[in-house]
DNA sequence: GAACAGGTGAAGT
DNA sequence: ACTTCACCTGTT
């Protein structure tokens, strides 16, 4: 990978898998928006970004200081995921899913962040889960300037602990209100502490997040997939559970290993395609 | 208007 | 251990 500096925004090259649209809109994250001119614009991580493709050049907003400190980890721009695809694709069964998501990479999201979205989700199509995170953020979030325009932060824990469900009634989130109110709270009081988590098996990070209300084995896996690096959880989704029964056979996502996640994607997003769908027919 | 949506948890077999 | 249902809200 090429990393250069100019006017302050980074570009670089020699990077494979980075479809900003697959990545984008995945369903792994809410708040990256396409714009008029193509690319996206988001909030992660307390900044404000543009990012786009140009041929096989990714640029994107911002200094390489901001880029190494943010956007490398952000975009898991370490991992290779040419090889991650290929060693995927190995399995006979995954082949269509993992070409069809060449360029899909999973956002090391801020694991706060992951917890509230996935406990949005629950019930929920994508646009609806995009409005409340929204609404969460431009209500309860911080200000930041971005190119001539204001745009919001997730707002941390310890802000959303301090509301009462009245202040979440803007969010029309419904029954889904009073764990984001508990899940802050665990935070904030520290019996649930993501950086201690860090240091445990993954099974038992899943544990303490099932722990709280409303967070049961789907919703602690996508956030131990996308806001905390474990690449070997395997979130089973409708979607998922429906093309590993298509499969008929007995389908094992542990024989994935530390690839078992980035799996779950490409079959995630070939079956929202509906390409699983048409291969069936007959 | 009923049915459904990237789920969860309690209650019923 | 497996099945059924309610849960807010918005959309089809």
């Amino acid at each position: 990978m090429r990393v250069t500096e100019a006017d302050g925004r980074v570009e670089i090259t020699g990077v494979s898998d980075f479809d900003p649209e697959k990545i984008f809109e995945c369903g792994q994250c809410f708040r990256w928006r396409r714009q008029a001119d193509g690319s996206f614009l988001g909030v992660a991580m307390e900044k404000a970004a543009r990012v786009r493709r140009e041929g096989d050049k990714i640029l994107f907003s911002g200094g390489r200081a901001e880029f190494e400190a943010v956007w490398f980890p952000y975009f898991d721009l370490e991992r290779d995921y040419g090889s991650v695809r290929w060693e995927i694709s190995q399995d006979p069964r995954m082949h269509a899913a993992a070409e069809y998501g060449a360029g899909i990479r999973i956002l090391r999201q801020e694991p706060w962040e992951a917890l509230c979205s996935f406990l949005f989700s629950q019930c929920n199509h994508i646009p609806r889960i995009r409005q409340i995170v929204e609404t969460l953020c431009s209500t309860y979030g911080e200000p930041i300037e971005f190119e001539n325009r204001i745009v919001y932060t997730f707002p941390k824990a310890e802000r959303v602990a301090e509301l009462s469900l009245g202040d979440l009634e803007v969010l029309r989130s419904g029954y889904r209100a009073p764990y984001i109110l508990s899940a802050a709270r665990a935070v904030t009081d520290g019996s649930l502490n993501f950086e201690a988590l860090a240091g445990v098996s993954t099974e038992e990070a899943r544990r303490a997040l099932a722990s709280l209300p409303g967070v049961g084995r789907k919703v602690a896996d996508c956030v131990l997939l996308f806001g905390m690096g474990r690449t070997d959880a395997f979130p089973v989704d409708v979607w998922v559970r429906r093309a590993m029964e298509r499969q008929g056979d007995r389908f094992d996502p542990s024989a994935f290993g530390e690839n078992a996640g980035i799996a779950q994607q490409y079959i995630f997003f070939y079956e929202r395609s509906g390409g699983a769908g048409k291969e069936c027919a007959g």
